[in-house]
DNA sequence: GCGACAG
DNA sequence: ATCTTGTCGC
């Protein structure tokens, strides 16, 4: 029997292939003048195959919660580092189709990718919608450290290039990897970050869905 | 060949 | 990502 959670089974040049596709249909300008409204998505994981979705809205720049959403989702591809979208992707849409937003923050990469198409850009460009991505970990890509005063950034860059920025959003704790995802700048990538991370490390969009999705997947586990 | 490696 | 209590620091 073959298992399709075992990395050796995929074809990974395709999805590279397909990923490479995607990178050429990034947006990197600014599609969204004002947003109103900001949405924070995520995934929580319980066992191999099954996980919880989580997408929740506020007004921005306010920050007061609007709506929200969670689904149960199967699982059906593995971790593997620079190929997250093809494991969370489809969770993904499911989720953002039922909460509207002119902006979602998503956990994990953008541009700031060996291919240029992390799950963020990733997820923009086949929703059609503007992403930002914010990463608690590096994935590629060096920078300076920031200053450990909030609202201090610097650039991560590769090859010459800027990919994403380093972002301070609390005084002496690790910053987060900002990222282009789709229809927005990374100016605007950073400023939104910024404004909707006033408490937290992480902006509050992505840590609403963060706590919704492990609710729900506890709240299942035990009842 | 070796190390790095979003969630 | 997830398994987990107390604990150090602003």
């Amino acid at each position: 029997m073959l298992d399709i959670l075992d990395p050796r089974n995929i074809d990974l040049d395709e999805l590279s292939r397909i990923q490479k596709d995607v990178a050429n249909k990034v947006i990197k300008e600014d599609r969204v003048s004002n947003p109103n409204t900001i949405a924070g998505c995520d995934i929580s994981f319980s066992e191999e195959e099954l996980a919880y979705a989580a997408c929740v809205s506020f007004t921005y720049p306010q920050l007061e919660k609007l709506d929200s959403e969670s689904i149960k989702v199967e699982i059906d591809f593995p971790y593997i580092p620079t190929f997250l979208a093809f494991r969370e992707l489809k969770p993904m849409l499911r989720v953002v189709k039922n909460i509207d937003a002119d902006v979602y923050m998503i956990d994990s990469q953008g541009l700031a990718h060996p291919r240029r198409a992390g799950l963020a850009s990733h997820l923009g460009v086949v929703a059609e919608i503007p992403t930002i991505g914010v990463a608690k970990n590096r994935l590629c890509g060096e920078a300076e450290e920031p200053d450990s005063e909030k609202g201090s950034y610097t650039y991560l860059r590769e090859n010459e290039q800027i990919i994403g920025a380093v972002v301070r959003t609390r005084k002496n704790v690790n910053p987060v990897y900002v990222s282009i995802g789709h229809k927005l700048s990374l100016e605007k990538a950073i400023e939104i970050t910024l404004k909707t991370a006033p408490k937290y490390k992480i902006p509050e969009p992505i840590r609403a869905a963060h706590k919704l999705a492990t609710r729900k997947m506890k709240e299942t586990r035990t009842g």
